[in-house]
DNA sequence: CTAGTTGCAAAGAGTTTGCATGGCG
DNA sequence: CGCCATGCAAACTCTTTGCAACTAG
């Protein structure tokens, strides 16, 4: 038994709050520290921010310049939720799209691979930027 | 005018015949190096593979945990080529598939966004690793 | 010869880790 | 109280930059 329990603490909680409460949008551990958004210790919110993700609470993104950026993640059980990414203005779109889900499965079917559409980003460029 | 000419040089050369030589493979800066794989100092291979990414010669990948990789670029034009990548074994899988197309055509037409895809790369799961 | 290029080493940026202290249960 | 979590600072990894020597044109 490898049970290991974990205490909720007042620095995951702000955490998570924090996120909660700017759903929808997204922010890299650099931003968070820099301009001291969350008041905890860089190394527990990096810590926190792991953490999270691991538990499916955060989202987490890889961003086109290769940094890490986290959102709060409201739809766990969605998998037919792809995110566009713009690379000029940098908008994150979210598709939740049926069509998407033939996608997935054709990709599945024909190319013996199951897509995380969560993981997974698109990158383009957005009707605005055009 | 802000003409700037550049030199061909020998260690240039040496990269691009590198990916030339291992086209349809991805390396990142750090493996090359680690690896000696290229005779070049690490700066030189890091000017070289940006440089050699502006011009197009080689495309820049972002993976996953926010590494940078590159590959020879053959098809500048071919905009039906997908990646998938392995979340397990971190295989990259190359996927020319007309039926990709298709979702980019739909993607466009109905969300208003124009994906590139040789920048999006798709995660999940292999064949082999499931 | 002139200006772009190389390579070393040092500096940076972002993230992780070690360790003593603090706090949840 | 035991054990996990925090926070500081140091360590790390990957990448960029400064600079003197070098080389393509």
């Amino acid at each position: 038994m490898d049970e290991t329990r974990f205490y909720r603490t007042r620095q995951r909680e702000l955490v998570l709050q924090f996120f909660s409460d700017h759903s929808g949008e997204c922010f890299c551990a650099k931003d968070l520290i820099a301009q001291k958004l969350i008041p905890v210790g860089a190394a527990t919110l990096y810590r926190a921010l792991a953490r999270l993700n691991d538990e499916g609470k955060l989202k987490k993104y890889i961003e086109a310049s290769g940094g890490a950026y986290y959102q709060y993640n409201e739809s766990e059980a969605c998998h037919c939720h792809f995110h566009l990414k713009c690379l000029r203005c940098g908008a994150l779109i979210h598709m939740d799209c049926a069509q998407m889900k033939e996608v997935q499965e054709h990709i599945a079917a024909d190319h013996d691979f199951v897509v995380d559409s969560g993981k997974s980003i698109l990158y383009g460029v957005c009707k605005k930027c055009r």
